[in-house]
DNA sequence: GCCAACGTTGGC
DNA sequence: GCCAACGTTGGC
């Protein structure tokens, strides 16, 4: 048996704040495609170099302004990359410690699939017993690249196809 | 706007 | 290597 040469698909959940990144910045890029730039969190930063690959599907995820929640699909187009932003000194992301030759901070590019007619808001996803337990619906949780499980994914696809 | 939870920094 | 202080996140 050679099963674990067999890619699983991954799945994962990125939050943004709307102010700075909206998923309608996503819908109005060329080609409805951009770097998901900006990340300046370790464990965040070892997701985007090493485990988020091309074809992932990824949940796009507003924080901190109301509605609260999942507002549509991407799908990554291209893996990790160094994060241009903390090479430029104009740029809120910019971080003088980081090396070109040695980049401490990764990014990747995201494609909008689909944006849901109506949100995924918490509370519809506290109402489902699998969505309930996601990561992002966890106390104190603050990691903006989390993993999802394939059980997590279609139990959002189905709260999304729900009348709101 | 508040503030608990969390991650990072830096003095020792 | 510890841990107090600090700055940030993000739900409420």
């Amino acid at each position: 048996m050679k099963s674990q040469t067999i890619e699983k698909p991954k799945f994962w959940l990125f939050k943004s704040e709307p102010s700075a990144f909206s998923i309608d910045h996503l819908a109005r890029s060329a080609k409805k495609t951009a770097p998901w730039d900006g990340v300046r969190n370790y464990q965040a930063r070892n997701s985007l170099r090493d485990d988020v690959q091309v074809g992932d599907f990824v949940f796009f995820y507003h924080s901190r302004e109301e509605p609260l929640g999942i507002f549509g699909t991407m799908q990554i187009v291209r893996a990790g990359y160094p994060d241009f932003t903390a090479f430029d000194p104009k740029s809120k992301y910019y971080d003088p410690k980081s090396d070109p030759d040695n980049p401490r901070w990764y990014m990747v590019d995201v494609k909008l699939v689909e944006k849901f007619p109506e949100p995924v808001t918490r509370d519809k996803l506290a109402s489902d017993d699998i969505a309930r337990s996601m990561l992002v619906m966890k106390r104190g949780m603050r990691l903006s690249i989390q993993p999802v499980t394939q059980e997590e994914w279609n139990a959002v696809q189905q709260l999304a196809k729900v009348e709101a």
